[in-house]
DNA sequence: ATTAATAGTTATATAATATAGCTAATAATT
DNA sequence: AATTATTAGCTATATTATATAACTATTAAT
């Protein structure tokens, strides 16, 4: 008999497995990873002040100064309505400023300010960290797999 | 000279490569990864009246009759509020049943009805169909090789 | 000159996730 | 046995990410 009574065989089970067969669903499988390095990420950039979704735009800032938010909607896959309060918290935060170009009215462009480029520079230094510590059980060359493996998947009509 | 205008540029670069540095933090390449395949598991699930989390919910119970709400919860790695709704919602379009334990009048035994295992399966499939189709370019051992590779990284204090 | 397209914005909606606090029921401790 | 602690489910609520529609101002195309 493997199983106990229905209350303990939860801890006796060590609650893993009960989701098996979704797990042959790579989805599946890649959203709980993702959920798990999110999570963690979040923890870290909290320390900068920063989400997710602000410190990505604020790399691409970094690494391309005048970016437009267009752009940075498009190179993140998000929707341009949502870049706007994003680059407001990265505005209000004086990480990055809002530049009018005089041969386009309608956009800006996009440049970090000196203390934008710190906590850029720290973020991925303690995010490169963090990283080194989840992937521990990886090397490097399966580290380096898994990433070619990943970007080989893209949106198929 | 390899840029023209701010506003050419973007079409010219195709609008990708703007990330580049970000696509060497594995837990942003990740995170698109994963958004790629949960938006088109979206639309396939969409079909069958589900959403990700209440098919996740729905293949724990039809794999374990009689399983609790807090152990899918923990299989699940969600909070124990928020299968509440999740199961309301499997509930109510009939796919599941939540039935009294003579044993602990404080939990729920929760069994799958006919058409939710029917519902499952239809699922299921339909989920591996497009699978094949968003993994066509991946072989059966690298497709291995990725989800090998993923179920390595948990979380870490 | 008119029309179409683009950049940014606002408002809004949905979904996933998280926390705090509550009740009823069971388990553990004194 | 009485008290205390824990557990299961639930409610309410908040945050974040994501998505759509509609609007203004500006620029491009016809």
């Amino acid at each position: 008999m493997v199983e106990a009574s229905k209350t303990q065989s939860k801890s006796t089970a060590e609650e893993g497995g009960l989701d098996a067969s979704l797990r042959s669903i790579l989805g599946y499988t890649v959203k709980r990873t993702s959920n798990i390095l999110q999570a963690d990420a979040a923890g870290v950039l909290d320390r900068f002040g920063l989400r997710i979704t602000t410190f990505s735009a604020l790399v691409v800032i970094c690494d391309h100064p005048d970016v437009t938010q267009s752009q940075i909607a498009a190179a993140l896959n998000m929707e341009r309505s949502n870049t706007v309060l994003i680059i407001d918290a990265l505005e209000q935060a004086g990480l990055i400023g809002r530049h009018r170009v005089p041969t386009d009215r309608r956009s800006y462009a996009l440049r970090a300010t000196l203390e934008g480029m710190k906590i850029r520079d720290a973020a991925v230094r303690a995010l490169a960290e963090r990283e080194e510590v989840m992937l521990h059980d990886l090397s490097q060359e399966e580290r380096a797999t898994l990433m070619a493996l990943l970007v080989r998947i893209r949106a198929q009509p």
